[in-house]
RNA sequence: GGGCGAGUAGCUCAGGGGAAGAGCGCCUGCCUUACAAGCAGGAGGUCACAGGUUCAAAUCCUGUCCCGCCCA
């Protein structure tokens, strides 16, 4: 087969797992490597995001693996409380049926179904990304050793006063029907209006003008309010104003929260529906009247609007004041409206009783440990991010009136109606002694279970050997839209619980964007399906790319054409294998060969300076350079010049063995050095290499720096080598001499040393030419010739009359050019007196030795015209 | 309103004080027995703008303009 093909890829994976390779070993001594997932939800299915995430943890595990250290990858998957609800509840709802119907415990069962059927497709995506996850220890934020996991936390965080129940203004989401964290609300500009509505005074003549973009809610107002300082209004504090329709009396009240410079400076009040009023509401002591239900209707408190939705409501009611003089004026007015992150509909914040986590006493650690680079984020501009939001963090509000999900373990006592908070049911109620309880409806936060993840899946509360053993975690690999959502509770949550950090370093990776930086969604229709890529290019292609793109600091900008430019990476991979099997087909292990040619000390060479930088980057977490880094090598310096080199070798028995043994050594030490990024063709075809002796490439050692390959004086040879034979082909291409024919060259060459080196390489520079003979002296030579001066020695090309002299002269006249605009700019440089003082001596020195060269080369050029105009 | 990031070749992006780099695209010539998913060569950029620091700025500083994201 000569052309790349992917089809072996599931089969390796299937080879992979049956052969335990994703198993940590239980060697005490090595160290340990550690990264949990983050689990994927179980609403749908894989996409872009998930496959460079999945990627990136893969590289650095297989890598960590490969290195020797004791490696554990922990995969799993989230309940993903409100999305999963409601994707099955829409699932339900096209067949007719609503949840409330099926009841609570059939539509959790309905719930547990779906999870069957979607962790399995994940997974199988999962897999067939290459990922080395060690499967043996999947979990599910709501198994049952992770649901211990949350009672345990939530009661052990009660019992010392953090968490707690309270009576608070929430945001609340009338289609989802549950109360959402500040996180889960997302601002969104809508172009709405400012209505101007004016409230009587009760006692004298005139009343206020309020601003509101909620006229509807103004049923619920307790008061208007205007700033204390402002003289416009000042002697109206303390006066009743009546509310417009309603016709309820409310006061004037002084609050230093009202802009003056909003609206008209006068507020209306409404606690129960808007939290800056709430907290004012609180302030003055203000009566909380509700006037939506839950599902975003309003109430009796609406007098004859009861019953219209929200939006409705507001148009009815706005007619009503204008027909009834109230309305003064209404403008547009552009502001955020708050949307549920799930479902978009446009939050309501409403008054309930639910459970809150304090957030301060637990950010201070994680603020410390974050500032003292106990967790350290990569790149580290997101720290500040980090710590912005934690400096300034709210209480958590951790119920949600949904039903899947950690049902909270509070049990109310039928009794006395107050809550025993308990893992298990209680006997008997703490308080009043008494026996009959009902469970607490609400469930926790999904996000409550995964800030426990990094330790509860590894066997938290129980003190199992895993969680000494992986627990901190080495890293975690996560995008930076989840930075507050999760990475800075679970540093809350593993400091309060295992008094350690969860990880050591973030790693925090771009966003993967279409080819024109929009985010990728389906009503959009840019995605590209990860499953899509894996099947017409490969997996390892597509990770290849990911990991090229994986740029800190910048997000990622996918498109079809990149991932297909990259299989043809793998393709030379493939055919690099081709070549070495091809002409290894007698090959046997005869041990070290006595000696070497040049080439293949030098590709030894060359390679082991990869190496050195490979690791370097992927240290840094430096994906895409680490990549390109393989990349280059693989490609330009093995494939396009070892390669060819090494056909010379290869013709001569007394050589071939040696060139061979290095052929086969690098090669599979290069297999070996892309192994985490593409898994599956480097595992394909170190299996077809002669003597092997591991089962998988997978288990084999990572290559690291070996000083004693890196050999200077060769490189600096076969720089000699690739100068000369770069400078017949530029002479080649540019006179469109065929390729196929050959050519003599002559090599005028002063410089001893190089001399000899071309002497010694003629060969090399004969193949990598074109060239069927090359002569060198010192003298200009006879004839009709092409040239190319060096700083080695001047390149000369035979010809039988220059077939175009003015093309030729062109040509030499082009490369004049530069080198005059180099020599001016250098000239310039060396005559700064400034310059020659204070710059350092080395780098005027190389100036100068640049310009002599230059002023050398340009010489030659000028006689080589003059020569050809001659002819 | 506050913060962060970005502006470099036609496109996507590296680089980060000593005169510009890659991939793709483009142009030219080649099926040279590993690879046409390839090989060889080439064209293409006052590094957003304006100041400043420096012997030297794409790079550091200040400001401006655009773009994106986060927070309020």
């Amino acid at each position: 087969m000569t052309a790349y093909n992917p089809d072996f890829e599931e089969g390796i994976y299937n080879m992979w797992e049956k052969s335990n390779l994703f198993c940590p070993k239980t060697d005490e001594k090595k160290e340990n490597f550690c990264i949990v997932i983050p689990p994927p939800n179980i609403t749908g299915i894989l996409h872009i995001g998930h496959a460079l995430n999945e990627t990136l943890q893969d590289i650095l595990v297989r890598w960590r693996r490969m290195q020797g250290y004791n490696v554990l990858w922990l995969p799993g998957v989230d309940h993903a409380g409100i999305a999963t609800q409601n994707v099955v509840e829409r699932e339900l709802n096209k067949e007719g049926i609503s949840r409330f119907q099926m009841g609570r415990e059939a539509f959790i069962k309905k719930v547990w179904e779906w999870k069957g059927r979607y962790e399995d497709r994940i997974v199988k995506q999962i897999k067939r990304l290459g990922a080395s996850c060690d499967w043996s220890r999947m979990r599910f934020t709501m198994d049952e050793g992770l649901s211990r996991a949350v009672k345990e936390a939530f009661v052990k965080l009660y019992e010392e006063g953090l968490i707690y129940r309270g009576h608070y203004i929430v945001n609340w989401c009338p289609h989802c029907l549950t109360a959402l964290s500040d996180l889960e609300v997302e601002y969104k500009e809508e172009n709405g209006k400012l209505y101007y509505i004016l409230y009587p005074f009760k006692n004298r003549k005139g009343g206020l003008v309020v601003a509101t973009t909620r006229p509807e809610t103004m049923f619920g107002d307790a008061a208007v309010a205007v700033n204390p300082e402002d003289k416009r209004y000042k002697e109206f504090v303390g006066e009743d104003v009546v509310l417009p329709v309603r016709e309820r009396i409310i006061p004037v009240i002084a609050d230093s929260y009202v802009d003056t410079a909003f609206g008209t400076g006068v507020l209306k009040i409404t606690p129960a529906h808007d939290a800056n009023d709430f907290l004012v509401g609180k302030r003055h002591n203000l009566k909380e009247i509700n006037v939506i239900d839950e599902k975003g209707f309003m109430n009796e408190e609406a007098g004859v609007f009861a019953g219209m939705d929200r939006n409705t409501c507001r148009k009815a009611l706005v007619k009503k004041l204008y027909e009834d003089g109230y309305l003064v004026k209404v403008e547009d007015y552009e502001h955020a409206v708050g949307h549920c992150y799930r479902c978009g509909t446009p939050v309501e914040p409403k008054i309930s009783e639910q459970w809150f986590l304090k957030m301060k006493p637990l950010a201070k650690r994680a603020i410390r440990v974050v500032e003292e680079g106990k967790v350290n984020f990569i790149p580290g501009n997101w720290k500040n991010v980090y710590l912005e939001w934690m400096n300034n963090i709210r209480d958590w509000c951790i119920s949600r009136q949904i039903w899947w999900g950690h049902r909270i373990p509070a049990y109310r006592c039928m009794n006395c109606g107050k809550y025993n908070v308990s893992i298990d049911k209680p006997e008997r109620c703490k308080w009043c002694g008494g026996r009959d309880f009902t469970q607490e409806e609400d469930v926790l936060d999904t996000w409550f279970s995964s800030a426990l993840w990094p330790f509860s899946t590894l066997g938290w509360p129980e003190k199992t050997d895993s969680l000494k053993r992986f627990y901190p975690t080495s890293v975690l690999v996560t995008g930076f839209d989840i930075i507050f959502f999760w990475v800075a509770r679970m540093i809350m949550m593993g400091l309060y619980f295992m008094d350690d950090v969860p990880f050591r370093d973030v790693y925090i990776h771009a966003l993967v964007r279409d080819e024109h930086g929009q985010k990728m969604s389906k009503t959009k229709n840019n995605v590209i399906d990860p499953m899509d890529a894996v099947k017409k290019y490969g997996a390892d292609t597509l990770r290849f790319t990911l990991s090229a793109l994986a740029v800190q600091g910048r997000d990622i900008r996918l498109s079809e054409k990149r991932i297909e430019g990259y299989r043809h990476f793998m393709n030379k991979i493939w055919n690099a294998y081709r070549f070495i099997a091809i002409n290894t087909e007698d090959y046997v292990f005869k041990g070290k060969p006595d000696s070497l040619d040049a080439a293949s000390r030098w590709i030894r060479s060359r390679f082991y300076r990869t190496v050195d930088m490979v690791n370097r980057h992927l240290e840094n977490y430096r994906f895409s350079s680490a990549a390109l880094c393989a990349y280059q090598f693989a490609w330009h310096e093995f494939c396009d010049f070892y390669i060819e080199m090494s056909k010379i070798h290869l013709r001569r028995e007394t050589e071939r063995y040696g060139t061979q043994f290095v052929l086969l050594e690098v090669f599979e030490a290069l297999l070996r050095l892309l192994h985490p990024f593409i898994p599956f063709i480097t595992e394909y075809l170190w299996q077809r290499l002669p003597g092997r002796k591991e089962k998988s490439i997978m288990i084999s050692s990572y290559p690291q720096r070996e000083d004693e390959y890196i050999l200077p004086v060769v490189e600096k040879e076969m720089e000699v080598v690739i100068g000369f034979s770069k400078a017949v082909r530029n002479i080649r291409s540019e006179n469109l001499i065929s390729p196929s024919k050959k050519l003599e060259a002559y090599f005028r060459v002063l410089d001893g040393e190089i001399k000899e080196i071309v002497e010694r390489y003629k060969e090399y520079i004969c193949v990598l030419a074109g060239i069927s003979q090359i002569t060198v002296g010192e003298d200009v030579p006879e004839g009709a010739c092409f040239s190319q001066p060096m700083m080695y020695g001047d390149v000369y090309v035979y010809m039988e009359g220059i077939v175009d002299k003015g093309k030729e002269i062109d040509r030499l006249k082009k490369q004049m050019k530069k080198l005059s605009e180099t020599m001016r700019f250098l000239s310039k440089k060396l005559s700064n007196k400034e310059f020659l003082s204070k710059a350092p001596k080395d780098l005027v020195e190389l100036k100068r030795k640049e310009y002599s060269e230059a002023s050398l080369l340009y010489q030659k050029l000028q006689e080589q015209i003059e020569k050809i105009k001659n002819i």
